[in-house]
DNA sequence: TTACATGCAAAGCATTTGCAGATAA
DNA sequence: TTATCTGCAAATGCTTTGCATGTAA
């Protein structure tokens, strides 16, 4: 059911999203509109499948994990999400839409979006003819004390 | 048996990368000493566990892929080489000493060095008291087509 | 009605671990 | 000798897939 605040703010990222879903031919699920809301209607997030797991829980509803992965892989097909790979263990997604990097503070597994004119990228190495679809930067911090002596 | 190569080259980061292992108590075991020429005697590298495996195997030599990660994850503690999460079923291990940060280029899955001087970080946002250990930044490239419409 | 979605369990895959046997010092 | 290392196979943990059932249009 819609809430007044959705019938004022069509230009949300939970309305956007959905208009996404049918201008692409993808059916507006039970499941689909569930993790839409969790995404996109409660403020910028990382957030990961097992996340998004428990919070569906917390609501006493239930959506597989399986259906978790399929629908965060293509809400990143669609653009609507980013997937951030922050180790090989784990992979957030990011509902933030304005262009930004990431920072990623390695001991506390934490995500911080860093806007884009903070990094000046130069990089003459990457060939002129490329025609980049999308540019990920993870800034990726570590403060742990060296195990080993020099 | 040692080459003279390395008797003359004293410098070399396969030398040093045996001097830090001796200095850490670390035994230069049979297995330890073929990893680290093909880490550290071909030039800046970025390999993965999988192909250090069959460049052993193609000297008609065997070391385990158990021993191939744990030599990789001690190697990595030592700060001999690097890792790189390119994505989450795939680790990299560089071998490139000097300051530099990695672009990845999805569609090819190859890695890049930058040079450190052509990013340009602007972080305001860390904490001064975090007391960086480390800072690693992989500029992550697409070049591939939408799947979806708009 | 029917093409598309979902959920479950099983499969996949890179990596890690437990442990018995091997090896360096 | 003995602490450390290696190799195997099994375990892990995230993610994907196959397939039978369910559902939107």
């Amino acid at each position: 059911m819609l809430d007044h605040n959705k019938i004022y703010n069509p230009l949300s990222n939970f309305n956007k999203a959905i208009n996404k879903l049918s201008a692409n031919g993808i059916r507006p699920t039970k499941q689909r509109m569930i993790l839409a809301k969790l995404l996109f209607e409660k403020g910028k997030r990382h957030i990961s499948a097992e996340d998004l797991f428990d919070e569906v829980r917390e609501e006493d509803r239930k959506i597989s994990l399986a259906t978790i992965y399929n629908t965060l892989k293509q809400f990143t097909s669609l653009g609507l999400i980013r997937e951030i790979v922050v180790d090989q263990n784990k992979s957030l997604y990011c509902t933030n839409k304005e262009s930004h990097y990431h920072l990623y503070i390695e001991d506390e597994n934490k995500v911080i979006d860093i806007p884009t004119k903070n990094i000046d990228l130069n990089i003459p190495s990457i060939p002129a003819c490329l025609k980049l679809h999308d540019v990920d930067v993870i800034v990726r911090i570590r403060t742990l004390k060296e195990k080993y002596k020099n």
